[in-house]
DNA sequence: GTTAGCACTCTTGTCGGATGAGTGCTAAGC
DNA sequence: GCTTAGCACTCATCCGACAAGAGTGCTAAC
């Protein structure tokens, strides 16, 4: 058995159907709604010829039928209609967007709160891998008697810095050799060569008071290195979730929400996947809380090479046609965005 | 009618057992449970007594008796016993504010979390207001050939800096000159003082130069300064309204998770707040959607003057005595943290 | 190959009765 | 006069029965 022309015509309009209603859909309605010309009664012998190819499923004996996973994917790949944004929402997303590029953050925050309004669905977004970015400088500055700022610059303008408050008084000259020595060391590295250089004795050999400076220094130099390695995971749109049917009993929302909150294992999981907009549907996730999801992700750019993610994710059910053209409209917007302000940053 | 000690004695342990099994009690249950040596008959009297004072209610005919908010507040004010923390528990609290002292800001959301873990319910810390914070010194530091980096830096060692790009090329003396000349400018005013003058102006008899370079970091001088007056918010534990009673329908739960998403109004009900350990009952609170809340917030103080606040909310039906505890030992190790380790703080 | 017709299945909603927890009242007991 | 046993009464909840409705699968006719 294959797929005829009207069986796929067939299977197309189930899940449009089943998109918009969260219904299982019958043959009378398919009929009726959908003007095919063909009868009901030749409408039910399709679909179970569907079911035997696994498209369909049958919650129970007389309801009608509910797409599968595997149908959700043709739909995805061969029948969906590519959706064109309406004026106003390319508008709206320009406007949003161009209005506040001061901030990377904040930018890729708002981003992720526009991609949840304009989906209605739950959405994230993630800042770039900084592992591979390299230091530019480090900067040790007087602050008042006995605190000093260190401050981190990396190539692509992220910044760092902490307040320290040291053991005793310090002078500015010992400040700026520390800093040029520092620099000196440092320059052109990633991040993630010094942080598995063996720092500390690189300073030993120096003269006394210098090396006591650079210890009460260096500790809190490496946390605040590593903590340039953190990648920020932004969430919006959490309460959509209870608007749609399929979280309607608390215990699949909680499960969802505690799915949601694992921030750590959700980070990875989103980092892990590739570039470009990928759709994983249903059981093609891993992860066995993921089943009942799909997840939409697509990748932007900062200066054409860092590479941030933006995604949403909702039950299977899910207006993909929609959400993919938001979220590519929106990850191409941001990548211009980046690209003209350039390395335009706020250490986080 | 008056409170006698009896009445009293019933109503601490319809409290009790309210808070600890949801289910309204009846008099037989508190009869066997509590042996207070009276009969079922006896404590129906008193109850009924107790129902008209408004202590207690009905949730219908032939149901057991429920607190009212005025019960609660009698509880917390008068019958409510003291609870101390067991020892893992302080040592755990201890232990783990000390290990993570570097980072203010990790630190509060990391006291929040413990708070969320020991309490079972939704916790949620800010940082201190910053109006007040005196501004110590501005800097524009080189970057690269067209970008600087604006840094502020204030008293009590928050720092926050910004990348810019400009439209062409700087001159390092002019970049000394300006910051000396803005340091020279703000430092010892207050950031709220520096947002209302009028600044721009003041820099446009300088020489060109000076004047164009000003100019273009001067916008972003204002919003970076802005954004040091932002509070943080952190919230933790939200999925822990999931396992609670009060929460198990869909409507719910949704009702309760909109008004904590509505971040911008909740942080402005816990600024509002007065100092120490407040507790707020159901009908106490002013928002419409927290009528059926208890808010239990606490201050926690950096270098003795700053104030944050540090909280929990739930159900009126909640563990007074632990949660109260849990916080006041929480807020007061926090204050003391910070008291020993100083200005220590990252700008965020 | 298509379709009308019909029996069958299964969910959903409603209704009534049984059950049980708990009250309120009354009258007896201490 | 306070306490308590006893009893009628009230609700919420559970359960089974029943009807209605949606949808299928099969068969036979077109």
């Amino acid at each position: 058995m294959e797929l005829t022309e009207r069986k796929l015509r067939i299977l197309q309009a189930i899940v449009a159907d089943f998109i918009s209603s969260a219904e299982p859909v019958g043959s009378r309605t398919l009929s009726k709604k959908y003007g095919m010309g063909i009868s009901p009664a030749t409408i039910r012998n399709e679909m179970s010829d569907l079911e035997e190819l696994g498209y369909l499923t049958h919650p129970h004996t007389s309801a009608g039928r509910v797409p599968s996973d595997r149908a959700y994917r043709l739909y995805v790949d061969k029948l969906m209609e590519k959706c064109e944004l309406a004026k106003e929402e390319k508008q709206r997303i320009s406007s949003q967007l161009a209005s506040n590029i001061v901030e990377l953050d904040k930018t890729i925050e708002h981003a992720a709160n526009l991609l949840s309004e304009m989906t209605s669905l739950m959405s994230f977004a993630i800042t770039p891998k900084q592992e591979e970015s390299k230091l530019q400088y480090v900067n040790v500055l007087p602050a008042d008697e006995n605190t000093v700022v260190l401050m981190i610059v990396a190539e692509n303008g992220k910044i760092k810095n902490t307040a320290l408050k040291l053991a005793g008084p310090y002078t500015e000259d010992a400040l700026t050799l520390l800093s040029k020595t520092m620099t000196y060391n440092y320059r052109g590295r990633t991040i993630s060569d010094v942080l598995t250089m063996d720092i500390i004795r690189s300073f030993e050999t120096d003269i006394e008071a210098m090396g006591r400076l650079a210890e009460s220094i260096m500790p809190n130099f490496l946390t605040t290195l590593e903590s340039m390695l953190d990648i920020n995971l932004y969430m919006e749109g959490l309460t959509n979730i209870f608007s749609i049917p399929e979280y309607n009993n608390i215990e699949k929302a909680r499960l969802f929400i505690e799915m949601i909150n694992q921030k750590k294992n959700f980070t990875d999981v989103l980092v892990n996947r590739e570039d470009g907009v990928i759709i994983t549907i249903g059981n093609e996730n891993k992860d066995d809380l993921m089943q009942d999801c799909s997840l939409i992700t697509a990748t932007y750019h900062i200066d054409g090479t860092l590479v941030g993610k933006l995604g949403v994710i909702g039950p299977t059910r899910m207006k993909y046609d929609k959400v993919t053209s938001v979220i590519e409209f929106l990850t191409e917007n941001l990548s211009r965005t980046f690209k003209l302000t350039g390395g335009d940053d706020e250490q986080q």
